[in-house]
DNA sequence: TGACTTGTACCATAATACTGGTAAAACAAT
DNA sequence: ATTGTTTTACCAGTATTATGGTACAAGTCA
């Protein structure tokens, strides 16, 4: 469901919380959809409970997830809005895209060689699936 | 110089040590350029000199960088080349969209508002300035 | 009721990351 | 030779990150 690299020097918990906001935000989590539990998802991904236990918490503190006890955690109603972060929208996409540019530039590669291999990705992207009734 | 941000997850020499690369890569590094001195550039960023010198040593041993004591720390000859890392160049650059692609998802933004950005941001990159000679 | 599941709250421990400080080694310049 | 600058190497201490374990609270279900 989710990844998380030990050898990324991004923390475990920054990682986890990072790839869920960005399912939520990308439709591959949809509001209402249950997540794994606490320990399923620690053995998924071979970290302990208690970091995932804390990333849930986290992201039911800013309004993402919902959980109950005995049921499990939840991807609240409107969580997309939430998902993302603070900013206006324009100076984000600004500074997100500026931040990549250098990135890739940094590995050797021209803003064209990204357009084009971002043209390739963008035609074959994932419809969102099915899912459960919304138990929140 | 170089901008660290003590809030952000990842850690303060990965910051670092990707902030230097980048400025390599883009040319506001160059090679035979000095960088600022360990002390110096520890204070620029509110940082400890231990971290400082943790990041250039590292870099010297991936041969990104080179230093000589009491002179300072200086960009190796063919820098630009180990300033990037490892992995076939196509694959890099996928993984590089993919996850890219993700993250401005996960922000909210569609492949089609990256892309139009993109066009924006890459027709006035800055040009490379006039550097020092190479004293290594 | 009782058994089970799930999230939550602890505790102790270890490994990193970072800081602050000191001192030594290598080199330049006077 | 002396002074000053730089990198380098320590040390101790703190904070963060992550682990492993136990126990409890709240809910579901038979």
């Amino acid at each position: 469901m989710f990844e998380v690299d030990p050898d990324d020097p991004l923390p475990l918990y920054a990682q986890l919380e990072r790839g869920i906001r960005a399912a939520i935000a990308t439709g591959r989590l949809r509001e209402g959809d249950q997540l794994p539990t606490v320990r399923q998802l620690a053995v998924d991904l071979r970290i302990n409970a208690n970091t995932v236990a804390r990333v849930y918490s986290e992201l039911e503190r800013a309004g993402v997830l919902g959980t109950r006890r005995g049921v499990g955690t939840f991807v609240r109603d409107g969580a997309k809005i939430w998902a993302s972060e603070k900013g206006s929208r324009n100076a984000v996409l600004k500074s997100l895209v500026r931040r990549f540019l250098v990135e890739a530039d940094a590995l050797g590669f021209s803003s064209e060689d990204v357009i084009e291999q971002l043209r390739g990705e963008s035609s074959r992207r994932e419809s969102p699936h099915g899912h459960d009734d919304n138990p929140l």
